[in-house]
RNA sequence: GGCGAUGUAGCUCAGGUGGUUAGAGCGGGCGUUUCAUACGCGCUAGGUCGGUGGUUCGAAUCCACCCAUCGCCA
């Protein structure tokens, strides 16, 4: 049950900076290390930087660094989106250690002692953005690489190979018996496909350039860089080694229960055909699993040198939170699927169910019934005495736990999300039928102790199941509870299994809402600081459609702002709707024959009495609507900021009914 | 060209081994509540389940062909 698990990121080339494509893998293999870890298991989170290569040696160059100062500078904007998402790895390698370099020869020397290294001649193209041969097919027209469209180099060098086509039979009889080697399925049927129809032998070093690492005996030559980088995930963890010279090559790989490589779709083929050849070949055990997870496309369009528009998570993960864009990507797409990065839909996930659903449930009991009615003290039930309804939320709840972990095992994390949001809204429906506001009002205090716990032991439950995606506010969660942070400890299952562990009599600290919700102007705000054109309606996109070539600023056209019919009006009336903390009812004089009722959200702000003569701007055509079942014929201009909200105005006593423009 | 996948409500997707009125979330519409972050809850979408032709008492679910999109390989 709690046997070694050791999970990896692919290794980053230094050649890019950061950006979300790197980030949803690192934040996946955190989510994996973190639900471990609260399984009890002892888990190892390795992730790193591919620092050699033709690539960097000539980027290197033109900045006029050494190779070495160059990927020193390079690497610590990778730590530091790391540190900024909360992906607390346990591992962090470089291909330039000197540990590592010893490795990959001493992999290199047990492949060769196997007698699967030889040295021949090579001649082909070479594409120096791939690092790799390409063949003569496969080339565009004036031989340009297919994948960088840039011209390829023809290449003759001696070259050491490795006997790829003897592994491709073991390989197959590997996948055999393994039949959840590579996921999803899909690109398992891609490789085996591949291997089956035959493997040739593999070119596995350069002497074209220096920036590598030495073959052993041969230094003339360095070692292919897809050997170099596949060999960090042994590397790292100080392997190969004799049992007992390297601890956590013992403990994470050798004896490792398991191994699963986390890789994109691009990079499978070098993780589930080469590098398991290498293994077999130097005599290493085999990961357990390679998981091929998808492309995020950003806002519908591809990522792309050529479109500029790499996203960086900094600025994400300064406009969300890192836990708030961690959530966004595991939530949106299936893992191994492709999907898009949309702020659009990150804002409307974060609203709807991080602040109205989660958020808004927490506030709602935490933040109001029970520090108004139990003085925020968890209160001391019977969980014998429960009603069906009580005892229906805890089945739920168990059933969810149960559920989502199932997904969570098999890193399906947007079932697992599903799952808990199932719990959510039950919750919030039981919150609705149980009506803890009017137990309090009628006095049953027995009663309303019952509904209370429920609830919040069920929100104990949430800050568990949700805290390998949102660790913080998982326990910024629990402190509000009353309760300490969630202290993973190996061989401790923290995951949720027993009703009742809410201690009663702890005082909760009711704080600021979880998950503030974004109005929409906050969000226009955050998608201009973060440079994105604020998403088109659908009516624009139909005049996108039929007019392709309309500039793409967010401007707008004098007749846009024409369509909004703006008058002054003098408010003739106005009083509270009841029931409602709210809204007032206006009647205005909007130069019209008879006064309009408008009604406003205002009434935290403006006593209905100071209202009465004031001029204001109501927006006079826009479509008439009920709110508490009063009709709205029209809406008051206000501007609001943190110190409260003012209506506007106008400076002279113009004519009611005067249109602004 | 070879192999494979996908095509289900406006959007994103669920729907092992064929069987009552084809589902969810979001968006839209309507209603309702006031404990709460203008939040929650309830109701509502009448969708040729890509197309055609088969197998079957019966197919979104099996078979064949076609169309479209995508992936891997060449």
């Amino acid at each position: 049950m709690d046997r070694p698990f050791y999970v990896t990121t692919p290794i980053y080339y230094v050649n890019d900076r950061p950006h979300i494509g790197h980030a949803y893998s690192t934040v996946a293999t955190d989510v994996i290390s973190r639900y471990q870890r609260i399984r009890g298991r002892s888990a190892y989170f390795m992730t790193g930087l591919d620092e050699h290569g033709l690539k960097i040696e000539r980027r290197a160059k033109e900045e006029g660094l050494a190779p070495q100062d160059f990927v020193d500078q390079m690497a610590a904007p990778f730590r530091l989106a790391w540190e900024e998402l909360e992906c607390a790895h346990d591992g962090f390698i470089r291909t330039t250690s000197q540990q590592h370099r010893q490795n990959v020869q001493a992999l290199w020397k047990l492949m060769e002692a196997n007698g699967d290294v030889y040295l021949d001649d090579y001649e082909d193209w070479y594409c120096v953005g791939c690092e790799s041969f390409k063949t003569e097919k496969e080339l565009l027209e004036g031989n340009l690489c297919p994948i960088h469209q840039k011209p390829v180099e023809r290449i003759k060098e001696r070259s050491y190979f490795f006997r790829l086509s003897k592994y491709a039979q073991p390989l197959l009889d590997h996948y055999e018996a393994h039949p959840k080697f590579v996921q999803p399925e899909a690109r398992f049927n891609e490789v085996k496909s591949f291997v089956r129809e035959g493997l040739r032998d593999l070119s596995i070093s350069r002497t074209s350039f220096r920036w590598g690492v030495p073959v052993p005996d041969d230094p003339e030559h360095v070692v292919y860089v897809w050997l170099d980088a596949l060999m960090n995930y042994v590397s790292a963890l100080g392997g190969p080694a004799e049992e007992g010279q390297a601890p956590l090559y013992d403990e994470f790989w050798r004896s490792a229960e398991t191994i699963i490589h986390i890789v994109g779709k691009d990079i499978l083929r070098f993780h589930a055909v080469y590098w398991p050849a290498f293994l077999l070949s130097a005599g290493i055990r085999l990961p357990t699993q390679v998981w091929a997870h998808g492309w995020l496309t950003v806002n519908g369009e591809k990522m792309s040198k050529s479109l500029g528009n790499f996203l960086p998570p900094g600025p994400l993960v300064e406009a969300f939170g890192a836990d708030v864009l961690r959530y966004y990507f595991m939530r949106e797409v299936g893992f191994g699927q492709d999907g898009d990065f949309s702020h659009r839909n990150l804002l409307n996930r974060y609203n709807g169910e991080l602040a109205n659903g989660l958020g808004n449930l927490m506030n709602r009991i935490v933040a109001s019934i029970l520090q108004k009615s139990l003085g925020g003290l968890v209160p001391g039930i019977d969980l014998d005495a429960l009603e069906a309804i009580d005892r229906d939320l805890v089945a739920k709840a168990e059933a969810c736990a149960s559920d989502a972990a199932k997904h969570f095992e098999v890193l399906a994390f947007h079932r697992a999300l599903d799952t808990i949001w199932d719990l959510v809204s039950a919750t919030n429906k039981y919150v609705d039928s149980t009506q803890p506001w009017k137990l309090a009002k009628q006095g049953d205090d027995a009663r309303l102790r019952q509904v209370c716990y429920t609830v919040l032991e069920t929100l104990r439950w949430l800050s568990i199941m949700l805290f390998p995606v949102m660790p913080s506010k998982c326990n910024e969660l629990r402190t509000q509870l009353g309760m300490q942070p969630l202290l993973p400890t190996e061989h401790l299952d923290l995951w949720p299994s027993a009703w009742g562990g809410l201690r009663p009599g702890t005082q909760t600290k009711a704080a600021k809402p979880l998950f503030p919700r974004f109005d929409e102007s906050q969000e226009r705000s955050i998608l201009e600081r973060l440079g994105v054109e604020a998403a088109p309606t659908e009516k624009n996109e139909v005049s996108a459609m039929t007019e392709p070539d309309q500039s793409k600023s967010s401007f707008i056209e004098i007749d846009d702002f024409t369509k909004v019919d703006l008058r002054v009006a003098v408010i003739k009336a106005a009083e509270r709707v009841e029931k409602s903390n709210k809204l007032v009812r206006l009647l205005v004089d909007a130069g019209e024959a008879q006064p309009r009722q408008v009604l406003a959200g205002i009434a935290e702000h403006y006593a209905p009495e100071d209202l009465v003569g004031k001029r204001v701007v109501i927006v006079a055509n826009l479509k008439p609507r009920k709110l508490m079942g009063l009709e709205s014929q029209g809406m008051v201009l206000a501007a609001s900021d943190e110190s409260g909200l003012s209506l506007l105005g106008v400076d002279k006593a113009v004519a009611p009914g005067s249109r602004a423009k």
